[in-house]
DNA sequence: CTTGATCGTCGAACCGGTTCGACGCTGAAG
DNA sequence: CTTCAGCGTCGAACCGGTTCGACGATCAAG
């Protein structure tokens, strides 16, 4: 492999030279340039990267600590990571895939190690035993989800309690007096998934104001447990007409479920849920639908991350915490309940 | 951060005696030893990785180079990564993922900089534009897929024809004469996907030599058009008793299907697909299956890989072209066809 | 009491880049 | 004809590790 004492050696120059020309860090004579660029050209030579990492402090690659949870839906997580690999390689980035069990101590390896230039953490948990390394390390730090102390980083989440007011002011708008929400499993809140008990506290908190009844259970994240639970929900309260899913399994499975119930959306009942729009496409799940937009929060993360690697002066602004707004995307899943409609004989 | 310097100072050695001192690669005194590891424990010392790999021509990374098409099933590229960087992880490597459109480039980028000590190459198409540049890289490189040549790399793959044949013959053996075997879509074959026409020529192939039919179709990766050619295929075979999926969409979509049709599986109609059991479980597939295990060829790739990265001897071992055999997980979606049943009139 | 091997440690060189200070040359100004 | 500025280039130092050869001390053998 060529080094840079190679190329200066056939260009007939000093290596230091070669570096600015290649650089352009300083003036050098369009003849010089010339051969020297000629020179790397025929020796095919590439800046060793650790060299130029010991050398410049920086390595041009960012982190990124996921969790690949078998009781979470996979196809979800995808979209972030492509988010974030897309972004980062776009600013001239690699990125380097941590999956550890222990997330703290990889965090700490990488850093330390200066393996990375910064650092984007998913999967993050209302107490996250990772923050206090992040804080300490000497690079900055993103993450997509809201923790529950956010000083020394930026972060990244969907609005998730707005998401849950919408939702109800959709329905409550439409007429509905009773609604269903399906939530993540339990043991999904119990590892510090904050984002389940915002959108539900938000959305039980919103329906308390529309005198709307508002039953909040959580779901399960797989089939056929998952359907199981459908079934058992809509036994339970008949009356409800309107349905809130936030659980991506929930919403894969809730169209065959109304199958097998000859049950019609959203004519006997109005479905809203909360995913993306490629897992929609997936899955092709036909029903109106809160944006999560998984693809934009990692890309978000990744931007934030580069200019406060790249820019002393980014580097000391204030932290952000930056929500993105839901946007409700009509499939048409949702209508005025029964009871309400003219042509119903109650009425 | 400490350096190895500041390690040496504070143990009052020098600097390559504390370098010696925590690899153990010369014999240094116990007294000494300990006030080095106590002087590195106190400065929370980590080696910087630019440096480490400058001098010893290793930096401790593997690559891995992926595509997420958005038109492949997204869930089953999650556990061929798992099964990489889990593996990698431990045996003290990390992953840089490198999921760049224009892959040769990707590859050449990240060989050339030595940013890796090897690559494990993801999305084999048959013609790989990737392998040359692999097979003239200095590190040593795996691929999860078979291409068309596989010199120069060793190579790990579920065994598709054989998993052709074991669907066909454990049909055949049941005393089915008519089946239909759906594949993935056909842009995944212009793409070079050859595991797609492998099965399918082998299943072919055996169904000809045991006087079986086969109606071979190309498939669809997305909801709704994957559903839809569902059912055009049970309505254009109707005599076909036996459906092979080789297809993770179609699989995923069966049960809604075959509930729409009032179709029993597997009393009115036997099926066997061909996906992981980590999918079935995810989907709750009720469907006997070939396990087609990625995250153990993910694994299997880069044993073999560290393995050549570490040893001399084992770089110059032949290269392997390894074949997982195709394991029929039984859920009993299969029986004799109705046909040949002895209650059936018919007979 | 030398001689020689062994053990533990040190200094220096090296990996391959970047960057700073200096220096020679050219050309314009005095 | 000097003087000085600025341009282009070079040499050297540095980043933070690893590793080789050498050297002094210790101790057993001759």
């Amino acid at each position: 492999m060529a080094t840079i004492g190679d190329v200066a050696r056939e260009a007939g120059v000093s290596r230091s030279t070669a570096s600015y020309a290649l650089s352009g860090k300083r003036p050098i004579s369009e003849e010089v340039r010339r051969r020297v660029l000629a020179a790397a050209e025929a020796l095919a030579y590439t800046p060793n990267a650790g060299a130029r990492a010991l050398a410049t402090s920086r390595t041009k690659v960012l982190g990124l600590l996921a969790r690949f949870y078998t009781d979470e839906f996979a196809p979800a997580m995808m979209q972030y990571i492509q988010g974030v690999t897309d972004t980062a390689r776009d600013l001239g980035y690699d990125t380097l895939l941590v999956t550890d069990e222990d997330g703290a101590r990889a965090l700490r390896r990488i850093t330390d190690s200066r393996m990375v230039d910064g650092v984007v953490l998913m999967n993050i948990a209302q107490d996250d035993p990772r923050l206090p390394i992040l804080r300490a390390a000497s690079q900055p730090g993103a993450t997509v989800g809201l923790p529950g102390d956010c000083s020394g980083i930026d972060v990244f989440d969907l609005d998730f309690e707005e998401a849950g007011r919408a939702m109800v002011d959709h329905l409550h708008r439409l007429g509905h007096r009773e609604l269903i929400l399906i939530s993540q499993p339990e043991h999904v809140v119990e590892r510090g998934g904050a984002y389940v008990w915002r959108l539900r506290d938000a959305a039980l908190e919103r329906a308390r104001q529309c005198g709307v009844t508002l039953h909040a259970v959580y779901g399960e994240s797989r089939q056929p447990a998952v359907g199981r639970l459908l079934h058992t929900l809509l036994d339970t309260y008949p009356s409800a007409t309107g349905l809130l899913v936030n659980n991506e399994a929930a919403a894969a499975a809730l169209p065959s479920v109304a199958h097998e119930r000859g049950l019609r959306v959203p004519e006997d009942l109005s479905v809203i849920g909360r995913y993306s729009a490629e897992f929609a496409a997936a899955f092709s799940l036909p029903y109106s639908f809160v944006e999560s937009a998984p693809d934009r929060l990692g890309s978000m993360a990744v931007r934030q991350l580069v200019r406060r690697v790249e820019s002393a002066a980014a580097r000391r602004e204030p932290f952000v915490v930056r929500f993105i707004s839901p946007e409700l995307v009509s499939r048409g899943s949702t209508t005025p309940p029964r009871a309400t409609r003219p042509r119903t004989p109650a009425r």
